[in-house]
DNA sequence: CGGGTAGTTGACTACGTTCAAACAGGGTGG
DNA sequence: CCACCCTGTTTGAACGTAGTCAACTACCCG
Protein backbone atom coordinates (compact mmCIF):
# COMPACT_ATOMS: atom_id res chain seq x y z
CA UNK A 1 0.00 0.00 0.00
CA UNK A 2 1.66 3.63 -0.92
CA UNK A 3 -0.39 5.90 0.83
CA UNK A 4 0.90 8.96 0.88
CA UNK A 5 2.10 10.21 4.26
CA UNK A 6 3.44 13.68 5.37
CA UNK A 7 5.59 13.87 8.25
CA UNK A 8 4.86 14.94 11.92
CA UNK A 9 7.80 17.23 11.83
CA UNK A 10 5.90 19.80 9.47
CA UNK A 11 3.74 21.80 12.12
CA UNK A 12 -0.15 21.76 12.27
CA UNK A 13 -0.39 18.08 13.30
CA UNK A 14 0.43 17.95 16.89
CA UNK A 15 -1.82 16.65 19.33
CA UNK A 16 -1.78 19.84 21.61
CA UNK A 17 -3.04 21.83 19.13
CA UNK A 18 -5.47 19.71 17.25
CA UNK A 19 -9.00 21.29 17.62
CA UNK A 20 -9.92 17.31 17.41
CA UNK A 21 -8.03 17.41 21.25
CA UNK A 22 -10.87 17.08 23.66
CA UNK A 23 -12.28 14.22 21.41
CA UNK A 24 -9.40 12.04 20.41
CA UNK A 25 -6.93 10.06 22.55
CA UNK A 26 -5.69 12.83 24.88
CA UNK A 27 -9.15 12.48 26.97
CA UNK A 28 -7.96 14.06 30.13
CA UNK A 29 -4.29 14.46 30.13
CA UNK A 30 -2.20 17.00 30.98
CA UNK A 31 -0.19 19.13 28.84
CA UNK A 32 2.95 16.79 29.79
CA UNK A 33 1.09 13.80 28.62
CA UNK A 34 -0.44 15.34 25.70
CA UNK A 35 3.34 16.52 24.96
CA UNK A 36 4.50 12.79 25.62
CA UNK A 37 1.67 10.80 23.26
CA UNK A 38 2.00 13.81 20.29
CA UNK A 39 5.46 11.68 19.67
CA UNK A 40 3.25 8.83 19.06
CA UNK A 41 1.68 10.64 15.72
CA UNK A 42 4.77 10.18 13.60
CA UNK A 43 2.24 10.91 10.26
CA UNK A 44 -0.59 10.63 8.58
CA UNK A 45 -2.44 9.70 6.27
CA UNK A 46 -4.36 11.07 3.26
CA UNK A 47 -6.76 8.51 1.52
CA UNK A 48 -9.10 9.18 -1.45
CA UNK A 49 -13.05 8.09 -1.36
CA UNK A 50 -13.31 4.50 -2.07
CA UNK A 51 -9.46 3.43 -0.69
CA UNK A 52 -8.63 1.35 1.82
CA UNK A 53 -7.33 2.04 5.04
CA UNK A 54 -6.53 -1.05 6.33
CA UNK A 55 -7.57 -4.54 4.95
CA UNK A 56 -9.63 -7.66 6.81
CA UNK A 57 -6.26 -10.44 7.52
CA UNK A 58 -3.43 -7.31 6.75
CA UNK A 59 -0.42 -7.08 9.16
CA UNK A 60 -2.31 -5.15 11.58
CA UNK A 61 0.63 -2.26 13.14
CA UNK A 62 -1.00 1.00 13.88
CA UNK A 63 -4.54 1.91 15.39
CA UNK A 64 -5.59 5.77 13.37
CA UNK A 65 -7.87 8.58 14.53
CA UNK A 66 -9.74 10.13 12.43
CA UNK A 67 -8.65 14.41 11.79
CA UNK A 68 -10.99 14.82 8.58
CA UNK A 69 -13.41 12.37 6.50
CA UNK A 70 -14.96 9.13 7.55
CA UNK A 71 -14.37 5.48 7.61
CA UNK A 72 -16.34 2.97 7.37
CA UNK A 73 -15.53 -0.54 8.82
CA UNK A 74 -16.86 -3.69 7.22
CA UNK A 75 -16.57 -7.65 7.19
CA UNK A 76 -16.74 -9.35 4.12
CA UNK A 77 -18.05 -13.14 4.65
CA UNK A 78 -17.61 -15.89 1.96
CA UNK A 79 -18.26 -15.14 -1.22
CA UNK A 80 -21.50 -12.32 -1.05
CA UNK A 81 -22.03 -11.35 2.33
CA UNK A 82 -20.85 -8.25 3.77
CA UNK A 83 -21.67 -6.76 6.45
CA UNK A 84 -20.67 -2.96 8.14
CA UNK A 85 -19.81 -2.87 11.79
CA UNK A 86 -19.16 0.90 12.15
CA UNK A 87 -18.90 4.98 10.56
CA UNK A 88 -16.30 6.62 11.94
CA UNK A 89 -16.07 10.58 12.31
CA UNK A 90 -13.36 12.87 13.15
CA UNK A 91 -11.76 12.39 16.53
CA UNK A 92 -13.14 8.38 16.61
CA UNK A 93 -10.15 5.79 17.04
CA UNK A 94 -10.39 2.48 14.40
CA UNK A 95 -8.44 -0.21 14.07
CA UNK A 96 -8.06 -1.43 17.13
CA UNK A 97 -7.96 -5.09 16.30
CA UNK A 98 -3.92 -3.92 15.88
CA UNK A 99 -3.91 -4.17 19.83
CA UNK A 100 -4.03 -7.95 20.28
CA UNK A 101 -4.33 -9.48 16.78
CA UNK A 102 -1.53 -9.48 14.03
CA UNK A 103 -3.86 -9.20 11.72
CA UNK A 104 -6.64 -6.52 11.06
CA UNK A 105 -10.01 -8.00 11.48
CA UNK A 106 -12.37 -5.97 9.09
CA UNK A 107 -11.66 -3.63 6.19
CA UNK A 108 -11.70 -0.26 6.60
CA UNK A 109 -13.16 1.87 3.70
CA UNK A 110 -12.70 5.88 3.10
CA UNK A 111 -16.72 7.21 2.97
CA UNK A 112 -14.85 10.52 1.37
CA UNK A 113 -11.16 11.66 1.04
CA UNK A 114 -10.23 11.44 4.84
CA UNK A 115 -7.31 12.38 6.81
CA UNK A 116 -6.04 10.04 9.91
CA UNK A 117 -3.16 10.16 12.43
CA UNK A 118 -1.17 7.02 12.64
CA UNK A 119 0.04 5.80 15.76
CA UNK A 120 2.28 2.77 15.59
CA UNK A 121 1.75 -0.37 17.95
CA UNK A 122 4.82 -0.61 19.47
CA UNK A 123 5.71 3.15 19.82
CA UNK A 124 1.87 2.80 21.91
CA UNK A 125 3.34 0.22 24.19
CA UNK A 126 6.69 2.10 24.63
CA UNK A 127 4.86 5.26 25.53
CA UNK A 128 2.28 3.92 27.85
CA UNK A 129 4.86 2.87 30.15
CA UNK A 130 5.60 6.45 31.00
CA UNK A 131 1.85 7.54 30.27
CA UNK A 132 -0.61 4.80 32.41
CA UNK A 133 -3.60 7.32 31.56
CA UNK A 134 -3.10 6.27 28.32
CA UNK A 135 -3.18 2.60 29.18
CA UNK A 136 -6.41 3.16 30.59
CA UNK A 137 -7.34 5.18 27.49
CA UNK A 138 -6.74 2.34 25.00
CA UNK A 139 -8.90 0.07 27.45
CA UNK A 140 -11.40 2.64 27.36
CA UNK A 141 -11.80 2.47 23.73
CA UNK A 142 -11.63 -1.24 23.66
CA UNK A 143 -14.62 -1.24 25.74
CA UNK A 144 -16.91 1.24 23.97
CA UNK A 145 -16.13 -0.52 20.99
CA UNK A 146 -17.50 -3.79 22.59
CA UNK A 147 -20.69 -1.42 23.88
CA UNK A 148 -21.13 0.29 20.75
CA UNK A 149 -21.16 -3.27 18.81
CA UNK A 150 -23.45 -4.51 21.68
CA UNK A 151 -26.22 -1.86 21.32
CA UNK A 152 -26.05 -2.61 17.04
CA UNK A 153 -26.90 -5.62 17.86
CA UNK A 154 -30.13 -4.85 20.18
CA UNK A 155 -30.74 -2.58 17.10
CA UNK A 156 -30.78 -4.95 14.40
CA UNK A 157 -32.08 -8.27 17.02
CA UNK A 158 -34.92 -6.50 18.22
CA UNK A 159 -35.70 -3.06 16.27
CA UNK A 160 -38.54 -2.73 13.72
CA UNK A 161 -37.04 -1.06 10.22
CA UNK A 162 -38.72 2.21 11.29
CA UNK A 163 -36.81 2.56 14.57
CA UNK A 164 -33.70 0.97 13.49
CA UNK A 165 -33.54 4.14 10.90
CA UNK A 166 -34.66 6.34 13.90
CA UNK A 167 -32.08 4.86 16.14
CA UNK A 168 -29.64 6.06 13.54
CA UNK A 169 -30.25 9.34 12.75
CA UNK A 170 -30.65 10.36 16.69
CA UNK A 171 -27.66 8.63 17.19
CA UNK A 172 -25.50 10.30 14.19
CA UNK A 173 -27.46 13.83 15.41
CA UNK A 174 -25.62 13.00 18.97
CA UNK A 175 -22.31 12.47 17.52
CA UNK A 176 -22.07 15.37 15.13
CA UNK A 177 -22.96 17.62 18.20
CA UNK A 178 -20.21 16.04 20.17
CA UNK A 179 -17.90 16.88 17.29
CA UNK A 180 -19.14 20.88 17.93
CA UNK A 181 -21.43 20.47 14.17
CA UNK A 182 -25.05 21.28 14.49
CA UNK A 183 -27.33 18.35 16.14
CA UNK A 184 -30.64 19.02 13.98
CA UNK A 185 -28.57 19.45 10.17
CA UNK A 186 -26.02 17.28 9.25
CA UNK A 187 -24.27 15.57 6.63
CA UNK A 188 -24.53 11.73 6.21
CA UNK A 189 -21.40 10.58 4.73
CA UNK A 190 -22.44 7.32 3.30
CA UNK A 191 -25.08 6.17 0.75
CA UNK A 192 -28.42 4.67 1.88
CA UNK A 193 -26.97 0.78 0.59
CA UNK A 194 -24.50 1.82 3.60
CA UNK A 195 -27.19 2.77 5.53
CA UNK A 196 -28.95 -0.46 4.99
CA UNK A 197 -26.25 -2.66 5.23
CA UNK A 198 -25.34 -1.23 8.66
CA UNK A 199 -28.90 -1.90 9.77
CA UNK A 200 -29.46 -4.78 8.61
CA UNK A 201 -32.29 -3.79 6.04
CA UNK A 202 -32.29 -2.81 2.10
CA UNK A 203 -31.18 0.01 0.48
CA UNK A 204 -35.08 0.46 -1.17
CA UNK A 205 -36.72 0.05 3.01
CA UNK A 206 -34.10 2.66 3.81
CA UNK A 207 -34.92 4.95 1.30
CA UNK A 208 -38.53 4.18 1.98
CA UNK A 209 -38.56 5.32 5.74
CA UNK A 210 -36.31 7.88 5.01
CA UNK A 211 -39.01 9.46 2.45
CA UNK A 212 -41.81 8.24 4.82
CA UNK A 213 -40.41 10.45 7.77
CA UNK A 214 -39.96 13.20 5.47
CA UNK A 215 -43.69 13.22 4.49
CA UNK A 216 -44.68 12.99 8.32
CA UNK A 217 -42.28 16.28 8.98
CA UNK A 218 -39.98 14.33 11.16
CA UNK A 219 -37.33 15.18 9.07
CA UNK A 220 -36.47 16.83 5.76
CA UNK A 221 -33.90 14.79 3.38
CA UNK A 222 -32.02 15.56 0.37
CA UNK A 223 -29.72 13.41 -0.63
CA UNK A 224 -27.31 13.03 2.01
CA UNK A 225 -28.16 15.92 3.97
CA UNK A 226 -30.58 15.78 6.72
CA UNK A 227 -32.66 18.23 8.95
CA UNK A 228 -34.22 16.92 12.03
CA UNK A 229 -37.47 18.60 12.60
CA UNK A 230 -38.98 16.83 15.18
CA UNK A 231 -36.59 14.53 17.31
CA UNK A 232 -39.16 13.55 20.06
CA UNK A 233 -41.28 11.63 17.08
CA UNK A 234 -37.99 10.26 16.09
CA UNK A 235 -37.64 9.36 20.28
CA UNK A 236 -41.10 8.23 20.13
CA UNK A 237 -40.93 5.53 17.27
CA UNK A 238 -38.00 4.17 18.61
CA UNK A 239 -39.34 3.26 21.77
CA UNK A 240 -42.94 2.59 20.89
CA UNK A 241 -43.26 -1.34 21.22
CA UNK A 242 -43.55 -2.31 17.72
CA UNK B 1 -25.55 -9.63 46.79
CA UNK B 2 -24.88 -12.79 49.10
CA UNK B 3 -23.46 -15.31 46.78
CA UNK B 4 -21.61 -18.56 48.62
CA UNK B 5 -18.38 -18.06 48.20
CA UNK B 6 -15.53 -20.91 48.49
CA UNK B 7 -11.80 -19.85 49.55
CA UNK B 8 -9.02 -20.94 47.25
CA UNK B 9 -6.73 -22.35 50.21
CA UNK B 10 -8.66 -25.36 50.20
CA UNK B 11 -6.98 -27.59 47.85
CA UNK B 12 -8.86 -28.10 43.86
CA UNK B 13 -9.36 -24.93 42.72
CA UNK B 14 -5.70 -24.08 41.63
CA UNK B 15 -4.92 -22.76 38.00
CA UNK B 16 -2.21 -25.23 37.91
CA UNK B 17 -4.47 -28.29 38.74
CA UNK B 18 -7.77 -26.77 36.49
CA UNK B 19 -8.72 -29.34 33.91
CA UNK B 20 -10.07 -26.07 31.97
CA UNK B 21 -6.19 -24.87 32.02
CA UNK B 22 -5.18 -24.81 28.38
CA UNK B 23 -8.82 -23.19 28.11
CA UNK B 24 -8.96 -20.30 30.55
CA UNK B 25 -6.31 -16.99 31.03
CA UNK B 26 -3.22 -19.56 31.29
CA UNK B 27 -2.79 -20.48 27.92
CA UNK B 28 0.45 -20.16 26.51
CA UNK B 29 2.02 -19.41 30.03
CA UNK B 30 4.76 -21.36 31.73
CA UNK B 31 4.55 -23.74 35.27
CA UNK B 32 5.88 -20.41 37.13
CA UNK B 33 3.44 -17.34 35.53
CA UNK B 34 0.52 -20.18 36.39
CA UNK B 35 1.99 -20.00 39.82
CA UNK B 36 1.57 -16.04 39.98
CA UNK B 37 -1.88 -16.43 38.29
CA UNK B 38 -3.16 -18.76 40.85
CA UNK B 39 -2.29 -16.28 43.39
CA UNK B 40 -5.11 -13.82 41.86
CA UNK B 41 -7.96 -16.43 41.70
CA UNK B 42 -8.89 -16.27 45.74
CA UNK B 43 -12.75 -17.84 45.41
CA UNK B 44 -15.01 -19.23 44.03
CA UNK B 45 -18.64 -18.07 43.16
CA UNK B 46 -21.71 -20.80 43.18
CA UNK B 47 -24.77 -19.54 41.34
CA UNK B 48 -28.22 -21.47 41.29
CA UNK B 49 -29.68 -21.69 37.47
CA UNK B 50 -31.72 -18.06 36.84
CA UNK B 51 -29.69 -16.48 39.50
CA UNK B 52 -27.58 -12.71 38.46
CA UNK B 53 -23.95 -12.78 38.58
CA UNK B 54 -23.72 -9.47 37.68
CA UNK B 55 -25.99 -6.64 36.59
CA UNK B 56 -26.23 -3.95 34.21
CA UNK B 57 -24.93 -0.96 36.03
CA UNK B 58 -23.86 -2.41 39.37
CA UNK B 59 -20.20 -1.42 40.16
CA UNK B 60 -17.80 -3.85 38.36
CA UNK B 61 -15.06 -5.24 40.20
CA UNK B 62 -14.12 -8.57 38.73
CA UNK B 63 -13.64 -10.92 35.74
CA UNK B 64 -14.91 -14.22 35.95
CA UNK B 65 -14.11 -17.52 33.94
CA UNK B 66 -16.56 -20.30 34.02
CA UNK B 67 -15.30 -23.59 35.73
CA UNK B 68 -18.68 -25.54 35.40
CA UNK B 69 -22.33 -24.57 34.03
CA UNK B 70 -22.88 -21.84 31.91
CA UNK B 71 -23.92 -18.18 31.87
CA UNK B 72 -25.98 -15.75 29.17
CA UNK B 73 -25.01 -12.42 29.13
CA UNK B 74 -27.98 -9.95 27.68
CA UNK B 75 -29.09 -6.28 27.30
CA UNK B 76 -32.18 -4.44 28.57
CA UNK B 77 -32.99 -1.53 27.00
CA UNK B 78 -36.35 0.72 27.73
CA UNK B 79 -39.52 -1.60 29.09
CA UNK B 80 -39.55 -4.57 26.62
CA UNK B 81 -37.03 -5.11 24.36
CA UNK B 82 -33.92 -7.30 25.74
CA UNK B 83 -31.06 -8.73 23.65
CA UNK B 84 -28.68 -11.72 24.46
CA UNK B 85 -25.69 -11.08 23.68
CA UNK B 86 -23.54 -14.38 24.55
CA UNK B 87 -23.55 -17.50 25.71
CA UNK B 88 -20.75 -18.54 28.34
CA UNK B 89 -19.17 -22.25 28.68
CA UNK B 90 -16.56 -23.46 30.90
CA UNK B 91 -13.32 -22.15 30.09
CA UNK B 92 -14.50 -18.93 29.05
CA UNK B 93 -14.22 -15.56 30.39
CA UNK B 94 -16.94 -12.93 31.01
CA UNK B 95 -17.28 -9.23 32.67
CA UNK B 96 -14.77 -7.99 30.65
CA UNK B 97 -16.61 -4.53 30.84
CA UNK B 98 -15.03 -4.99 34.18
CA UNK B 99 -11.85 -3.78 33.15
CA UNK B 100 -12.57 -0.32 32.00
CA UNK B 101 -16.11 0.90 33.62
CA UNK B 102 -17.09 1.56 36.63
CA UNK B 103 -19.80 -0.71 36.14
CA UNK B 104 -21.42 -3.65 34.15
CA UNK B 105 -22.65 -2.98 30.72
CA UNK B 106 -24.38 -5.95 30.62
CA UNK B 107 -26.56 -8.78 32.73
CA UNK B 108 -25.71 -11.91 33.45
CA UNK B 109 -27.97 -15.10 34.45
CA UNK B 110 -26.81 -18.42 34.71
CA UNK B 111 -28.48 -20.82 32.64
CA UNK B 112 -28.13 -23.65 35.14
CA UNK B 113 -26.20 -24.26 38.40
CA UNK B 114 -22.89 -22.44 37.55
CA UNK B 115 -19.03 -22.33 39.40
CA UNK B 116 -16.94 -19.22 38.30
CA UNK B 117 -13.35 -18.05 39.57
CA UNK B 118 -13.15 -14.88 40.42
CA UNK B 119 -10.52 -12.81 39.10
CA UNK B 120 -10.53 -9.32 41.01
CA UNK B 121 -9.90 -6.03 38.73
CA UNK B 122 -6.85 -4.73 41.12
CA UNK B 123 -5.31 -7.92 41.35
CA UNK B 124 -5.32 -8.36 37.63
CA UNK B 125 -3.80 -4.87 37.52
CA UNK B 126 -1.06 -5.62 39.96
CA UNK B 127 0.08 -9.24 38.85
CA UNK B 128 0.37 -7.76 35.21
CA UNK B 129 2.37 -5.75 36.13
CA UNK B 130 5.10 -9.12 36.99
CA UNK B 131 3.34 -11.53 34.08
CA UNK B 132 3.67 -9.16 31.07
CA UNK B 133 1.84 -12.30 29.16
CA UNK B 134 -1.25 -11.60 31.39
CA UNK B 135 -1.16 -7.94 29.81
CA UNK B 136 -1.59 -9.93 26.35
CA UNK B 137 -4.16 -12.17 27.44
CA UNK B 138 -6.39 -9.52 28.73
CA UNK B 139 -6.18 -7.94 25.44
CA UNK B 140 -6.86 -11.08 23.22
CA UNK B 141 -10.29 -11.57 25.58
CA UNK B 142 -11.36 -8.29 24.74
CA UNK B 143 -10.56 -8.51 21.28
CA UNK B 144 -12.33 -12.06 21.00
CA UNK B 145 -15.06 -10.20 22.27
CA UNK B 146 -15.34 -7.78 19.92
CA UNK B 147 -14.48 -10.37 17.28
CA UNK B 148 -17.43 -12.35 18.55
CA UNK B 149 -20.00 -9.93 18.44
CA UNK B 150 -19.32 -8.56 14.70
CA UNK B 151 -19.66 -12.04 13.61
CA UNK B 152 -22.87 -12.27 15.50
CA UNK B 153 -23.62 -8.97 13.60
CA UNK B 154 -22.80 -9.84 10.27
CA UNK B 155 -25.34 -12.78 11.62
CA UNK B 156 -27.84 -11.02 12.55
CA UNK B 157 -27.93 -8.17 9.45
CA UNK B 158 -27.18 -10.84 6.65
CA UNK B 159 -28.23 -14.01 7.14
CA UNK B 160 -31.24 -15.74 7.30
CA UNK B 161 -33.30 -17.75 9.99
CA UNK B 162 -32.06 -20.89 8.56
CA UNK B 163 -28.77 -19.82 8.22
CA UNK B 164 -28.78 -18.51 11.87
CA UNK B 165 -29.82 -21.40 13.37
CA UNK B 166 -27.33 -23.90 11.23
CA UNK B 167 -24.59 -20.95 12.39
CA UNK B 168 -25.81 -21.34 15.73
CA UNK B 169 -25.27 -25.32 15.65
CA UNK B 170 -22.09 -24.89 14.51
CA UNK B 171 -20.95 -22.61 16.28
CA UNK B 172 -21.60 -24.66 19.71
CA UNK B 173 -21.02 -28.04 17.97
CA UNK B 174 -17.16 -26.61 17.81
CA UNK B 175 -17.08 -25.02 21.44
CA UNK B 176 -17.95 -28.11 22.88
CA UNK B 177 -15.49 -29.69 20.56
CA UNK B 178 -12.84 -27.61 21.92
CA UNK B 179 -13.97 -28.41 25.37
CA UNK B 180 -13.07 -31.93 24.83
CA UNK B 181 -16.47 -32.82 24.64
CA UNK B 182 -18.46 -34.26 21.49
CA UNK B 183 -18.99 -32.24 18.41
CA UNK B 184 -21.52 -34.56 17.33
CA UNK B 185 -23.49 -34.65 20.01
CA UNK B 186 -23.99 -32.34 23.08
CA UNK B 187 -26.67 -30.61 25.74
CA UNK B 188 -27.56 -27.01 24.50
CA UNK B 189 -28.06 -25.48 28.34
CA UNK B 190 -30.41 -22.46 26.87
CA UNK B 191 -34.30 -22.82 25.98
CA UNK B 192 -35.81 -22.07 22.36
CA UNK B 193 -36.90 -18.51 23.67
CA UNK B 194 -32.94 -17.80 24.23
CA UNK B 195 -32.00 -19.05 21.37
CA UNK B 196 -34.33 -16.97 19.50
CA UNK B 197 -33.42 -13.89 20.88
CA UNK B 198 -29.90 -14.50 20.75
CA UNK B 199 -30.25 -14.94 17.05
CA UNK B 200 -32.93 -11.91 16.90
CA UNK B 201 -36.19 -14.63 15.55
CA UNK B 202 -38.92 -15.53 17.55
CA UNK B 203 -39.09 -18.89 19.52
CA UNK B 204 -41.58 -20.36 17.20
CA UNK B 205 -39.56 -19.67 13.84
CA UNK B 206 -36.32 -21.51 16.56
CA UNK B 207 -38.58 -24.82 17.12
CA UNK B 208 -39.75 -24.60 13.47
CA UNK B 209 -36.78 -24.06 12.08
CA UNK B 210 -34.81 -27.21 14.62
CA UNK B 211 -37.81 -29.52 13.33
CA UNK B 212 -37.41 -28.77 10.01
CA UNK B 213 -33.72 -29.58 10.35
CA UNK B 214 -34.45 -32.92 11.95
CA UNK B 215 -37.06 -33.45 9.11
CA UNK B 216 -34.95 -32.99 6.44
CA UNK B 217 -32.01 -35.71 8.55
CA UNK B 218 -29.74 -33.28 9.04
CA UNK B 219 -30.00 -33.19 12.91
CA UNK B 220 -31.42 -35.33 15.92
CA UNK B 221 -33.34 -32.74 19.03
CA UNK B 222 -35.22 -33.54 21.84
CA UNK B 223 -35.41 -31.21 23.83
CA UNK B 224 -32.15 -29.53 24.34
CA UNK B 225 -30.26 -32.49 23.21
CA UNK B 226 -28.77 -32.08 19.81
CA UNK B 227 -27.29 -34.60 17.51
CA UNK B 228 -25.59 -33.31 14.20
CA UNK B 229 -26.32 -36.27 12.02
CA UNK B 230 -25.15 -34.17 8.72
CA UNK B 231 -22.44 -31.41 9.45
CA UNK B 232 -22.37 -30.89 5.70
CA UNK B 233 -25.78 -30.07 5.29
CA UNK B 234 -25.82 -27.54 7.54
CA UNK B 235 -22.34 -25.96 6.24
CA UNK B 236 -24.25 -25.70 2.79
CA UNK B 237 -27.46 -23.82 4.57
CA UNK B 238 -24.87 -21.26 6.09
CA UNK B 239 -23.38 -20.81 2.65
CA UNK B 240 -26.32 -20.80 0.40
CA UNK B 241 -27.30 -17.49 -1.06
CA UNK B 242 -30.26 -17.09 0.75
C1' DC C 1 -24.87 17.70 -22.75
C1' DG C 2 -24.64 12.95 -21.93
C1' DG C 3 -23.59 8.97 -19.18
C1' DG C 4 -23.27 6.83 -14.95
C1' DT C 5 -24.31 6.43 -10.24
C1' DA C 6 -27.50 7.04 -6.46
C1' DG C 7 -32.11 7.43 -4.98
C1' DT C 8 -37.20 6.85 -5.30
C1' DT C 9 -41.38 4.46 -5.93
C1' DG C 10 -44.57 0.64 -7.18
C1' DA C 11 -46.32 -4.14 -7.36
C1' DC C 12 -45.71 -8.52 -5.90
C1' DT C 13 -43.75 -12.11 -3.00
C1' DA C 14 -42.01 -14.48 0.81
C1' DC C 15 -40.28 -14.87 5.15
C1' DG C 16 -40.93 -14.62 9.74
C1' DT C 17 -44.21 -12.93 13.36
C1' DT C 18 -48.33 -13.20 15.84
C1' DC C 19 -52.00 -15.40 18.01
C1' DA C 20 -53.87 -19.52 19.43
C1' DA C 21 -54.33 -24.24 20.65
C1' DA C 22 -52.51 -28.55 21.75
C1' DC C 23 -48.87 -31.34 23.69
C1' DA C 24 -44.80 -33.05 26.48
C1' DG C 25 -42.01 -33.29 30.45
C1' DG C 26 -40.80 -32.55 35.25
C1' DG C 27 -41.75 -31.64 39.74
C1' DT C 28 -45.08 -31.32 43.83
C1' DG C 29 -48.47 -32.60 46.86
C1' DG C 30 -52.46 -35.26 47.98
C1' DC D 1 -48.65 -43.61 42.43
C1' DC D 2 -51.45 -40.64 40.06
C1' DA D 3 -53.47 -36.04 39.35
C1' DC D 4 -52.23 -31.64 38.76
C1' DC D 5 -49.82 -27.64 37.44
C1' DC D 6 -46.30 -25.05 35.34
C1' DT D 7 -43.10 -24.33 31.95
C1' DG D 8 -41.27 -25.19 27.63
C1' DT D 9 -42.17 -26.82 23.03
C1' DT D 10 -44.57 -27.90 18.84
C1' DT D 11 -47.65 -26.92 15.17
C1' DG D 12 -51.22 -24.46 12.51
C1' DA D 13 -53.44 -20.46 10.20
C1' DA D 14 -53.59 -15.65 9.16
C1' DC D 15 -51.22 -11.52 8.89
C1' DG D 16 -47.77 -7.98 8.12
C1' DT D 17 -43.22 -6.34 7.36
C1' DA D 18 -39.50 -6.11 4.69
C1' DG D 19 -37.28 -8.13 0.48
C1' DT D 20 -37.19 -8.57 -4.51
C1' DC D 21 -37.55 -7.12 -9.09
C1' DA D 22 -38.23 -3.52 -12.09
C1' DA D 23 -39.00 1.03 -13.92
C1' DC D 24 -38.30 5.65 -13.46
C1' DT D 25 -36.11 10.00 -11.73
C1' DA D 26 -32.56 13.12 -9.83
C1' DC D 27 -28.06 14.35 -9.43
C1' DC D 28 -23.16 14.70 -10.18
C1' DC D 29 -19.06 14.77 -12.93
C1' DG D 30 -16.61 14.68 -16.80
Amino acid sequence: MNKPTLSNESSSIHCASCSLRALCMPCGMTTHEIEQLATLVKDRIRIEKGEYLFRLGQKAEAIYSIRTGSIKTQLDNHQNHKQITGFFLPGEVLGLDALSNDTYLSNAIALEDTEVCVMKNHNLDQISRHVPILQNQIRQLLNSEISRSHQLLLCLGSLKAEQRIATFLLDFSGRFAHLGYSSHEFNLRMNREDIGNFLGLTLETTSRILSKFQKEGFIAIQQKTVRILNRDALKDIVNTAH
